[in-house]
DNA sequence: GGCGTGACTATGG
DNA sequence: ACCATAGCCACGC
């Protein structure tokens, strides 16, 4: 029996859209489960980079809507800062300086692999 | 199947 | 800007 949706595909979607994240800009969870079509999903993108374990793709750009650095905790100790502000992104008390300029909406420019 | 949890979000005071 | 609340939904116990 299948389930409901296709979690690989899922996955890869997220993957997919995260990879695209240009250096410098960051977007959302939400942001990443709209453009892969759940848009409820914004918890889910946060289980599926967490369930990764892996650091190949630019995690340290994916923070929550308002800009602020929900996932550091699984980062080493001020890591996820670290990375954002060796591209340029000022962060402050957790929180991305100017995130409305910063923020990188997939749903405008991303493109799928097919 | 119930219940708590979480790298979430929108809304209202 | 900050805090509380409600909605969200897979997952583990």
């Amino acid at each position: 029996m299948l389930s409901k949706y296709d979690k690989d595909a899922f996955r890869q979607a997220v993957y997919d859209i995260i990879h695209q994240i240009p250096y410098g800009r960051a977007t959302s969870y939400g942001a990443i489960a709209k453009a892969a079509g759940y848009p409820n999903w914004s918890r889910m993108v946060g289980r599926t980079i967490k369930e990764s374990g892996s650091y190949t793709l630019p995690f340290h750009r994916v923070v929550n809507s308002q800009g602020m650095l929900s996932g550091k905790n699984c980062f080493g100790h001020g890591k996820m800062q670290q990375l954002l502000e060796s591209e340029g992104v000022v962060v402050v008390n957790d929180k991305i300086k100017n995130w409305r300029n910063i923020f990188w909406n997939p749903i405008n420019e991303i493109i799928f692999k097919v």
